[in-house]
DNA sequence: GTTTAGCACTCTAAGATTGCGAGTGCTAAA
DNA sequence: TTTAGCACTCGCAATCTTAGAGTGCTAAAC
């Protein structure tokens, strides 16, 4: 079996997945020849076809149907034979106008979804990954609760307001926890959390023994906060909008299909982990079908990127939609989003 | 048109409506006849159906298909035919299982949402309204920000946390703005949210006057914080759960109709009228079909009731599901819930 | 050796036709 | 008032038909 193939065969490949995502019937030889630009008669496109289909990059769903591209047939077309239009100017602005630079993580997350899913007319998701080594622990409160709990209020970074409750061994008063929280703004308040996390609460555990009772409590209470599993954690959060256009491609129209993909987006917990495997990739980064490794995405393409800054990846963002996508428009938009967004966390710092 | 209809003609209903909960299928009039315990023909059915046609009670999709309840007659059967079954000792016990009575009011939704569409195979929805009366504001902190922005964070009973942005005239100093939290903490704090809101704030502000700078500017943030729109006006919460079970559901396997309503479930805010109009009402109650006045969901029923502490109604639970539901499990559900979260909120209180 | 035209063959999608079963409405009798 | 009988209607599913699209193969042309 020869891998190689033809040059004429890849311009066969790329008209054949173009014209299929445009129309989504499969293709037949005669409309290929005529589509495909080359002087070639349908004839000659079957023998090409015949090779094609033997090399696994496409398939006819039955005997006297055109061709339609498999999975494979998609990963060789996105590798090499995309050629994707710039996004005009228009585009462009849309976006920069809708990156309100303030307002919180969460909010930012919105909008940026709202605008991949509405530019894309398919899913968009944004994902906000462990509050950024990138981020500073501003500020830390903490209020009494009914049994020995206690409320802990954690400011990080600009607006970002996270609360947690932890366990303790008895019942203190507000006082108490003034005197622990004030304790601990003046030794944390303003370092980065990567720090706190192990630096500084290292060091202040070792100087232990110097100080008073009250200073080993805050300092036990901030190690459930930082150390231990801790807020952030499982706080990875993700922002997914446009869900209910997925259900406008036929493909996806089988109610059970849609149902597993939904099923799947309320889990959150399994996307969040395929977004995971992007985090290491740079630019944008594409999951064509079973690819995954997640039977509901079977029918279901990924086009995400990283943004960042000062090339730190912060998190993911990306659209999720039928395999049969328009990528050479689709992908520009994702990476021009992603640059876009990490420019605007740059600038906001 | 005599608006009376007989005991058989009611009775003959009450099994129609039954019947066709059952099985989704017209029902037929031999069926009818043979299903009804009566000792009588099926041309007799034919004329009560006749009847009831009349009345709009029920309808024939087509001239030989078995008749069909229309709203009209599935708001007769749930009005004056239904005999509800009483929970088993089973249900209850699962239920009070789940109700963890500690976590956060969210925490409590969302596992009151999830039991509830656990049970009933359907979507099940809890409404977190306004901020109840009932709760007391525990402290207020303020933390400044770029720009002439403050983050105000608000703790309110024993583990909700709330964070607003308000916008000031110049930018403050962490000591400053430290003095305005104490000064406001001494005001406020242990009062009722409604309290707060009105009395105190009017009070603050008449005896004005005699007053320092720095607490002004404490008001006039207060006032951001608890009259104006307010941080609770929107942040009306709603948990909805297990929507996914609706696509089972063949009266809702029309995608268009599908994707009404979930878009609708990603509005939110209609839903959230919709429920509000519960609030007055006691006790369970049901939407019908277009009862709701609320065009998506046409072919479904809302299940609703509302809890309550002290005889205040704190907010709004129940399920949605197709018209064709089986009202008679259901409605204990939905009211057993109801009355079980009103317990446990008055334990926990 | 590659390309092309021709041709027989296959398969599907869309109508059209049919028979069947379920159910109705009406009428006349009990 | 109820019932039995009967003609009639309708929808559904099964079957058949046809048109169209597309293929694979072969033999001729380049």
């Amino acid at each position: 079996m020869a891998e190689e193939i033809g040059d004429r065969a890849q311009h066969l490949l790329k008209v054949l997945v173009e014209s299929y995502i445009r129309s989504g019937q499969p293709v037949g030889s005669r409309a290929l020849a005529r589509d495909s630009g080359l002087d070639v008669s349908a004839a000659t496109v079957r023998n090409a076809m015949a090779d094609l289909e033997e090399l696994g990059m496409v398939s006819s769903p039955h005997t006297s149907a055109g061709r339609v591209p498999t999975n494979k047939g998609y990963r060789m077309f996105v590798d090499s034979l995309l050629t994707v239009k710039p996004l005009s100017e228009r585009e462009i602005i849309t976006l920069s106008d809708q990156l309100g630079v303030d307002g919180s993580k969460q909010e930012l997350a919105t909008s940026v979804s709202d605008y991949l899913a509405g530019m894309t007319e398919m899913a968009g998701m944004v994902m906000i990954p462990r509050t950024a080594k990138r981020s500073s622990l501003r500020h830390i409160e903490f209020m009494p609760l009914s049994g020995h709990r206690i409320l802990a209020i954690l400011v990080i970074n600009e607006q970002d307001v996270q609360n947690t409750v932890i366990k303790v061994d008895r019942q203190y008063t507000p006082a108490e926890l003034q005197q622990a929280a004030n304790f601990l703004n003046n030794e944390l308040a303003g370092h980065e959390l990567f720090d706190v996390r192990h630096r500084i609460l290292r060091e202040l555990r070792e100087t232990k023994d110097g100080m008073e009772q009250m200073m080993h409590q805050a300092i036990s209470m901030a190690e459930q906060l930082f150390v231990k599993p801790g807020p952030e954690a499982d706080s990875d959060d993700f922002v997914l909008s446009g869900q209910t256009r997925l259900m406008g491609f036929d493909e996806l129209s089988n109610i059970e299909k849609l149902r597993g993909l939904f099923e799947a987006f309320n889990e959150k917990q399994q996307i969040l982990q395929l977004l995971d495997r992007c985090l290491d990739g740079d630019g944008v980064q594409i999951f064509i079908g079973e690819e995954s490794g997640y039977g509901v995405l079977d029918e279901c393409s990924m086009v995400t990127s990283s943004y960042q800054v000062d090339g730190e990846v912060l998190g993911i963002l990306g659209v999720i939609g039928p395999t049969r996508m328009a990528y050479e428009r689709v992908i520009p938009i994702v990476d021009i989003t992603a640059k876009m967004v990490s420019a605007a966390l740059a600038q906001s710092k």
